[in-house]
DNA sequence: AAGTCAATGTTATATTATAACATTAATTTA
DNA sequence: TAAATTAATGTTATAATATAACATTGACTT
């Protein structure tokens, strides 16, 4: 039987959507990379990862401290920059630069270079796959320099903020 | 009379060039910008657009503070910041995200969105122009996000970099 | 039970950036 | 030209982000 292919919708993170499925289909791919992998699925990390989930925009160390203390964990500085960067190396969570702050991958699972698209009025960050983003850059310019990781982050407004402003006026 | 066109290499930053025109020519640039748009062009702002283009790394707000205060200028960190900012609205020089540094525009004039190649070895940067970088995103995307900005860093290895390695071997 | 190692905890400090207000210097205007 | 205005610079204080270094805990191995 062939499977059908939904196509998932790169900018569904700034609308209303199923976000219990998205919470969970990512939860449950860090459950099984952990588990895979032979690495310790702890409490921490479940719950860093856990807060990254709740919406779509990025949070920054220190927000994430503030709700880890107010959960009873830890919370110096190393606690919530040592779990970032597991979370980073394992492929299920980026930094966006522009903000310093960090956000869970929407395709969770390997190392790879994303494409963000940031809405200022709405903080939301959506992820783009690699499919529906490319970089072109000019023939000589990729023969003579050898890439090994790209930061893409576009900023701009989200078609859910832009109907909003529209009807303001 | 036909204006011959001279082809300007993107990677040049990264190899032996002649710096001197590059300096001279952004100089000239600045000074004819805040000519026309009657900005002053002060002792600070000349010291700091000269450190950036120095060479084609990038540098931080604290490190051009060091050299500003070995220079007699004073140095507290608003002074480095708030000429920056102007430096950066003129469009003569850009922020890179990934290392919280800034270095000189190798395109001045103009706002604009400039995509950069990082290499990790010599850490020198290239400013592409944009007809040499576009970013492809597909066409639901572009419809629903209405870009306004891009930071665009490409890390890797300069041709440079890599001849040497290969070298060393 | 002792040894090992990964994860977490802790203390201290480094790095990057901005807010708020004071002073100076250039330019405009009375 | 003196007063008024404004842009630029100077200053003090502090906020926000990040890491180094070492201690402790707890799980797993042997």
């Amino acid at each position: 039987m062939k499977k059908i292919q939904i196509k998932k919708e790169v900018s569904k993170n700034f609308k209303k959507h199923n976000h219990k499925l998205c919470y969970e289909t990512s939860m449950k791919a860090f459950h099984k990379n952990c588990l895979e992998k032979n690495l310790k699925l702890t409490p921490l990390r479940l719950k860093v990862f856990e807060l990254l989930l709740k919406d779509h925009r990025p949070i920054g160390a220190y927000q994430i401290l503030d709700m880890l203390s107010k959960e009873g964990f830890s919370s110096t500085p190393p606690i919530a920059y040592r779990v970032l960067d597991f979370l980073i190396e394992q492929g299920f969570a980026h930094k966006i630069e522009r903000f310093n702050a960090f956000i869970a991958c929407s395709h969770p699972g390997s190392k790879h270079s994303p494409t963000f698209m940031i809405c200022r009025k709405c903080d939301k960050v959506a992820e783009m796959c690699e499919k529906d983003s490319r970089l072109k850059l000019d023939k000589k310019s990729l023969s003579e320099f050898q890439i090994e990781e790209s930061i893409i982050e576009i900023i701009g407004i989200c078609k859910s903020c832009n109907q909003l402003e529209t009807i303001k006026c």
